[in-house]
DNA sequence: CAATTGACTGACCATGTGGTCAACATTAAA
DNA sequence: TTTAATGTTGACCACATGGTCAGTCAATTG
C-alpha cells in the first residue's frame, strides 16, 4: 500500500514535470527552431530551473526526440482511418474531417512535423519509409480499387493524398499567414466547419463523387 | 569609359560573390534553421573564409534579409497573375501551373518561406499584413465576379486559393516526404507535368468547370 | 533513530559562435 | 611611381549555451 503509493505520488510529480517541459518544449521548437531554442528558454517557459529540465531529459536532443515522438502519435490517431465497406465518398469525408480537426486542435505538433520534413526529416526517415509508405500503398489500392469498379473517377490515388494532407495541414503550419490575411486574430469553432465543408465539397466533386 | 568599366569590374566581383553567399545561406537555413545556420558553415559551403562573408554582409541577420528578400521576389514572379478576361477556367489553369513550376523550380525559397511563416513569420507580418493580403482581397472579388455571373460554382475564393497554395507548395516543402514515399532519390522532369494535370482536373471539376 | 534513495539545484566549465580588427593584397587613379 | 580605394583574411575576443557535478533537502525504509 504505501509501495503503491509512493510509485504513484513521484511518478505522478515525474510525469506532471515531464509533461510541462514538453509541452514548454513544443512551443520553444516552433517559435525557435531546434538550435534556436536554449535548455534555458525551454527552462523559463516551463516555469523550472535548468538543471532541473536536465534531470528528466539527458540532453537537449532528447527532449527533442520526446516532443517529436509525441507529434508522430498525433499523427498517428488523427489520421482517420480509410476503411473498404466506407465507400470512396465516406472514406474521403471521413478522411478530411479528420485530419482538418487535427490540424486545428494541435497546430503545434503539426508545426514541429512540418519543420521536420522541410529541414530533410533527419530524425523522421524512418517513419516515413516503413510505417507511411506502406500506409500511403495500403490506401492507394484501395483508392484504386474504386476506381476500378467505377465507383469514382480515375484520379491518382497518391496525389490525392497529397492533396488531402496539405490543404488540411495547411490550416496549422499557415495559421499565421492565414490569420493576418484574413485579418482576424484567432481561429474561432466555426472555422473548422467552414474549412471542413469547403474542402470536402471540392474534393468530393473533384473525384466525380458529388452530382 | 574607365569609370564604368571599374565600376562593371568590381560590382561584378561584388555581386558573383554576394550571389553565393545568398546561395549558400539558402542551402544553410533551409537545413538548420536560422540559429542552427552558422556564419562558419555558409562560409564553409560558399568555399569562402567566414571573415570575408561578414565583409560582404554586416552580419547573419542582414544574410538572412537578404535570402528572404529573394524568397519574396521568388513568390510574387511565381505568382501567375489572374486577369479578369481570362474567365476562371483559364485563370485558375494558369494560376496552378505557375504555383506548381515554382514549387519544382525553387524549392528551397519555399521552404524558406514556409519556416518564416511557421515560426510566426516576425520578418514577414508586413509582408502578410499590406501586399499579401491586398492581393488576397482582389483575387477573391474577381472570382466572386464569376460566382455571380454563373461562370462557376458558389465556392468560397478565399478558401480556394489556400487549396491552390497548399496543394502546389506541398511538393517543394515535403520534397522529402514525397519522395520518401514514392520510393524515388530525385523529382523527374514528367512529376511536374503530371502534377499540374491532377490539380488542374481535380480543382476545375471541383469548381464545376469541367465537364 | 540512522541510512538510503530520489528529487532538485546553484555554481561552474568547455566549447562554439558572432563579430571585430589590424594587417596585407590587389586594382584603379593621379 | 605614388596614392587611394577596395577587397581579403588570420587572429582574436566576449559571450551564450549545453552539460556536469557536488551537495542539499525530503521522504521512505529497516
Amino acid at each position: 500500500m504505501s509501495v503503491v503509493n509512493t510509485v504513484k505520488k513521484s511518478g505522478n510529480i515525474r510525469v506532471k514535470s515531464q509533461q510541462k517541459i514538453l509541452i514548454a518544449a513544443s512551443t520553444e521548437f516552433v517559435l525557435q527552431g531546434f538550435k534556436g531554442a536554449t535548455v534555458q528558454s525551454i527552462a523559463d517557459r516551463a516555469d523550472l530551473p535548468k538543471a532541473n529540465i536536465l534531470y528528466y531529459f539527458k540532453n537537449k536532443e532528447n527532449i527533442y526526440h520526446a516532443v517529436l515522438e509525441h507529434t508522430l502519435q498525433m499523427w498517428d490517431e488523427g489520421i482517420g482511418d480509410i476503411s473498404p465497406e466506407d465507400g470512396p465518398k465516406v472514406a474521403i469525408k471521413k478522411f478530411i474531417d479528420a485530419k482538418v480537426r487535427m490540424s486545428f486542435k494541435h497546430p503545434e505538433s503539426s508545426k514541429i512535423y512540418a519543420m521536420e520534413i522541410i529541414q530533410g526529416a533527419q530524425h523522421l526517415k524512418d517513419f516515413a519509409r516503413t510505417y507511411q509508405r506502406k500506409w500511403v500503398r495500403e490506401k492507394a489500392k484501395l483508392f484504386q480499387q474504386w476506381i476500378d469498379n467505377g465507383e469514382m473517377l480515375n484520379v491518382d490515388p497518391v496525389h490525392l493524398i497529397f492533396l488531402i494532407w496539405s490543404s488540411t495541414q495547411h490550416y496549422a503550419d499557415f495559421e499565421t499567414q492565414i490569420l493576418t490575411i484574413m485579418n482576424r486574430a484567432d481561429y474561432e469553432e466555426e472555422d473548422v466547419e467552414e474549412v471542413i465543408v469547403f474542402l470536402t465539397d471540392i474534393i468530393l466533386r473533384g473525384c466525380g463523387l458529388i452530382k
